[in-house]
DNA sequence: CTTTTCAATTAGATTAGTCTAAATCAGCGT
DNA sequence: ACGCTGATTTAGACTAATCTAATTGAAAAG
């Protein structure tokens, strides 16, 4: 069995592999998970004698198909609780992620199962990061840039926004910017801000690291999507 | 901060202070829990020094008011998880116990709220254990006694019933005997064995530990107690 | 008032996960 | 090619929770 301790690095492993260009580095590891850089040296040794992770010494590591199922299997349960709390027990959008943080780690294949059929299998999660399925596939993203990507005068779908700050999701919740909704473009401002109009018509102006939490996709390549599938 | 393994030794330590006579002696708790005799010293060693029990050496340890606390917010935990799990996600009256006993650590006072709101504040849960209030009120049990207690030919009510194995809770759930039903002892066999007639009409035989799980009490004695409250 | 018995504690070791401080290695800049 | 620098690993220590083996103590039996 693997502790909750180590799901999380594989976790974050798997996060990170995705950002940027694998191997990982330890001190990446350490910095993402909070802890100092030996431990996280010491950890990925254990994962690596395990075979989840492939380890080059001064190196880094990457996640082997089984370290990538754990990842998954972690993710899977992660987002289908935030889901289930904010859908089942009203939880808002913006408190989920610290609640599921935990109980990914905790929960039976049955409560997974259970969850998943009283959601109806949904496919993504309410920051519209999608689920991974319960034979934990590998993921492929939903191709989207930050919002100020696509430059000005442009009619944008939210596909998701980034869950890692309650408060900046406290803050884009309140001026009505969801995955689903589509807005506009206004100016982007060199100062660092971005203004964009809903479709309600109110205008909401945007710092920087928050426009960045924001990942938009043209609604043209999304409706091609959906008829594919 | 408590752990989960203090947490489980209070709840133990609280569970065999109702059974027997305090103090709870340190191989009891050894037995409960399933660790070795020196495991359970140091451990209530360290919850003497953390004031959530008494401790007498070579004596035993009684709950401190702050380790009930304690103990009954955990207990309150495991039975809303429980019927929860039964009410809102389907689970089989036999399997929560499981999972409650793990998830009852993790859960935060958000999710415990929440979840006690969506099943309306129940004050029993599925076993027809009495559920401690948000406030952590003292408990009162339930007077209820074993099937075999009450002689032949009594009407009774199931008060609750042993939660400790889940094999037991499939047998009686699948014989129709759940809290809330009414059924009259039959016979009751020198052999170790208990026969009751439940309103159906259908006769059930139950060995004696069986039997044991099975705790009611008289149905005027609860209509009186409605009538209290 | 001894002796015996067995529960309880002490002693000492182990594992997981973490830390700080010290040593070392890889890769760049000259 | 050489050495500097910063990332990485090694060394050594700590805490929580557990174990086995040895010791001690309380309380019953004689
Ligand atoms: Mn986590
Ligand atoms: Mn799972
Ligand atoms: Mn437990
Ligand atoms: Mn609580």
């Amino acid at each position: 069995m693997l502790s909750a301790k180590m799901e999380d690095y594989l976790k974050a492993i798997y996060r990170l592999e995705r950002d940027g260009t694998p191997p990982v580095a330890t001190s990446t590891i350490a910095d993402t998970l909070d802890v100092a850089p030996p431990t996280a040296t010491s950890m990925v040794e254990t994962l690596a004698d395990r075979e989840l992770v492939e380890r080059e010494k001064y190196k880094g590591v990457t996640l082997t198909p089984e370290g990538e199922t754990v990842a998954l299997e972690v993710i899977r349960h992660h987002r289908l609780l935030e889901t289930f709390l904010t859908e089942e027990l009203g939880y808002d959008w913006s408190e989920v992620h610290e609640e599921a943080e935990i109980l990914e780690h905790h929960i039976s294949e049955e409560f997974e199962r259970r969850v998943a059929a009283a959601l109806d299998n949904p496919d993504v999660d309410p920051h519209g990061d999608p689920i991974p399925s319960d034979t934990l596939d590998p993921i492929d993203d939903i191709p989207a840039s930050a919002l100020a990507d696509y430059g000005e005068g442009r009619r944008l779908l939210v596909a998701r926004v980034r869950d890692r700050d309650p408060e900046e999701l406290t803050y884009l919740d309140g001026a009505g910017i969801r995955p689903g909704v589509e807005l506009v473009v206004e100016e982007v401002a060199p100062i660092g801000m971005v203004t964009v109009r809903l479709d309600s018509g109110e205008t909401v102006a945007l710092p920087d690291h928050i426009a960045d939490a924001v990942q938009v996709r043209s609604p043209e390549d999304a409706a091609d999507e959906v008829s594919e599938a």
